[in-house]
DNA sequence: TCGGTTATGCTCAGGATAAGTATAAGCCAA
DNA sequence: TTGGCTTATACTTATCCTGAGCATAACCGA
C-alpha cells in the first residue's frame, strides 16, 4: 500500500521545490553581538542550494564567501522552513530555507561586497537586557501587548493571550527567559506588532521599534540567537568569538552580550574555573584602567576531555 | 555584488531538488521504545513534499497518516540531511531529507497498511545498556574499533582515533553517555562496521548487529534517538508517551527505556515531585505483584507555568 | 506467618550555587 | 605622595541539589 502511495506521488506533477542556504554568522566585537548582513543590512547572507554543491554545507560556505569574502568557521544547522507568508500564491513552487548558525570573529569586510556587520539588536531591541530596566520602551511594548491579549473574542481566550505573554516576556513577577527569543518574535508577529506581519497581510496596527528583514530573515536570525543563548551554558561555543587572549572580563561581556543580561561576576569567574576552560598565558592585558588583568586562552583539550556537560536522570550505579 | 553572484547562479540551470519528509515516530510500550516502520521494517515513514501541501508539517502528517494510518502528534523537526552515499551519482538532482520526531502511544496498526512498531534496539543493539554489562557483544564491538584504531596510518591518529572512540562508547574509565546516539552511529559508519557503509561503498570488513535501513534512515533514526534522549531531561515530553494515568515505577521504565540505562528509583521519585510534574488520581494500580502503587497523571499545567527550566548562567539580580 | 516483591519515606554527606565581603593592584589628580 | 577611583581576585556563608543508601509499609502466595 506504501508503494502505491509512493508511486502515485512520483507520478504527480511538479515536486520541484528550491532550497535556499541562510547564514546567520555572529562575531563579538567590543561587548557587542553582530551579524553579518548583506542588502544594506535588510537580509542574511544566504543563496539557493545548487547542483554543483558537493553537500550542504559546502553550499552555504560557497555562498557565504561569494557574498562576503568572509570564510566560515564553526557552523552547526538551525532550522528549515518552508516559506510562510505570499500564501495566496498557491502556483510558484514552493521554496524552503534551510539555515545555518555560524561563529567568527569580526574582520574587515573586503572591498566590494556589500556585506556589513551589524548588531543584533538593532533588529531585536527588546532582547537586550542587560541595561538594567530601560524603562520607556518596556512599558510601551507591555501595553501594547496587553492591548492584543484584551482585543481577543472571549475573556477565556483574552486570559490565555496575556499568559502566553506574561511567560515569554517575563511580565507579573515573571522570570525574564533569554533563551525564548524566537517564541517572542512569533508572538511580536501575531499580535502585528511586527512588520514583517504586516507585509504577510496582518491588520496593521502599531508596530515597534526594530529593523526588520527580507522574506523569513528575521525569524530565522530569532531561531539563531535563540540557539546560541542555550548552547553558550552547555558547550564552549563563546571561545569561538574570543579572540586567542582575552582576559575574564572580556569573557563575560561577551557572554552578557549574546544573553542580553549580566552575570555575577565572582560566580562567573568560578565557573570558568572550576571547569578548567581557560589557561592563564601569563601574560598581563596593557592598557586598561583599574588593576590590570591576566590573560587567559582557552582550553583545547577540553574538547576533547568532556564530551558533554550532563545528565539530569538520577542515574543508577550498579 | 551580491546581487550580481545571485543572478548569475538563477540563469545556472538545475537548481531543482527533491525534498523528502521522513518520520521519527515513537511509542513506548511496556518498557520498550518503539518506532513506525514500513517497507518490511527497512523504512521510515516518508513520502515526498509536495506541491499541494499547506507545511512541511502538514506534508509530513499526510505521509504518514497514508502509510500507517496513523495520525501524527506531538511533533518537532530534527534534521535536514542531503543525501551522501552514491556519492559519484554527479548527475542525478540533488535530494534532501527533512526528517521529524513524532511522539504517540502504540496503537494497533490498521488492516492494508504495510507499517510496524518495530522496537528500536533491533537497530542499535548497543544503545541499550539498561542490563548492566552485556559482556560477549560489548566485548567484540570494542575490539572491533580498537582494530579500526590501529589500522590508521600513524601512531598519533591512531590515538585520535581510539580517543574518539574511547569518548563516544565510554570506554576506558569514561563514562557512557546516553546522548552520543548519532556520533556513535557515525563513528561506525567510518569505521566501516555498519551494513549501510559498506554499501555506500566502504570495505567491506566485519559487520556488528544491527537490523539496517535504506538511504539514510538509521542515521535519522539515531538522530530522534539522540534528541529525545537529551529532551527528557528538561522538557516534559515522556508524557507524550505514556497512558492518561500511570503508575511511577511505569514512568519510571518508560524513561529507563528512552535513555538506555537504569535510573535510581527513590531519587526519579524525589526528582518527579518536586518539579510538580504529576499529580494523584486517587485510584490505585491493580493486578501487580508487590505493593500497590498509587496511579498519577500529568499535571498540564506545567506547561503554562513553567516556561523552560534553566539557566547555568551565574545571573546577577540587580 | 514467613519470604518475596514493590512502594514510599527519610537521612546524610558532599558538591554546586547565589550573594556578598574583603583585599590587592593598578592609575590619576590634588 | 597620598587618597580616591577602578578593576581584579580571594574568601565566606547559607542554601539548595544530588547521589547513595537505610528503613518501613503494603501486598501476595506458599
Amino acid at each position: 500500500m506504501a508503494g502505491v502511495l509512493r508511486k502515485a506521488s512520483k507520478t504527480g506533477a511538479a515536486n520541484a521545490t528550491t532550497a535556499d542556504l541562510v547564514a546567520v554568522l555572529v562575531a563579538v566585537t567590543d561587548g557587542e553581538p553582530k551579524i553579518m548582513t548583506i542588502a544594506n543590512a535588510g537580509a542574511l547572507p544566504s543563496g539557493p542550494f545548487e547542483f554543483a554543491h558537493r553537500s550542504l554545507q559546502t553550499g552555504l560556505r560557497a555562498w557565504v564567501e561569494a557574498q562576503t569574502g568572509h570564510p566560515l568557521g564553526y557552523v552547526e544547522q538551525l532550522y528549515t522552513f518552508a516559506d510562510r507568508g505570499r500564501a495566496g500564491d498557491a502556483k510558484s513552487p514552493h521554496s524552503i530555507s534551510i539555515s545555518y548558525l555560524g561563529l567568527t570573529r569580526e574582520d574587515q569586510v573586503g572591498q566590494g561586497f556589500e556585506a556589513h556587520w551589524s548588531g543584533w539588536y538593532e533588529y531585536f531591541p527588546w532582547e537586550d537586557q542587560r541595561s538594567g530596566l530601560p524603562a520607556a520602551p518596556a512599558k510601551t511594548l507591555a501595553s501594547r501587548l496587553r492591548a492584543w491579549s484584551k482585543s481577543a473574542a472571549t475573556a477565556s481566550l483574552q486570559r490565555e493571550r496575556w499568559q502566553r505573554v506574561a511567560i515569554t516576556f517575563g511580565l507579573d513577577d515573571r522570570e525574564w527567559n533569554e533563551e525564548l527569543v524566537l517564541q517572542r518574535y512569533e508572538l511580536l508577529y501575531e499580535a502585528g506588532l511586527i512588520p514583517e506581519a504586516v507585509r504577510d497581510g496582518a491588520d496593521a496596527t502599531a508596530v515597534i521599534p526594530g529593523r526588520q528583514m527580507t522574506g523569513d530573515h528575521r525569524r530565522i536570525l530569532a531561531t539563531g540567537i535563540a540557539r546560541l543563548r542555550a548552547k553558550i551554558k552547555y558547550r564552549p561555543v563563546v571561545f569561538e568569538l574570543m579572540p586567542a587572549e582575552f582576559t575574564l572580563l572580556q569573557l563575560q561581556r561577551s557572554v552578557e552580550a549574546l544573553a542580553g543580561r549580566l552575570v555575577h561576576k565572582q560566580n562567573f569567574r568560578r565557573l570558568i574555573e572550576q571547569q578548567q576552560l581557560v589557561e592563564e598565558t601569563g601574560a598581563i592585558a596593557a592598557d586598561t584602567v583599574g588593576r590590570p588583568a591576566k590573560l587567559f586562552r582557552f582550553r583545547h583539550g577540553v574538547l576533547a576531555e568532556r564530551a558533554v556537560v550532563g545528565t539530569k536522570l538520577p542515574l543508577s550505579r550498579t
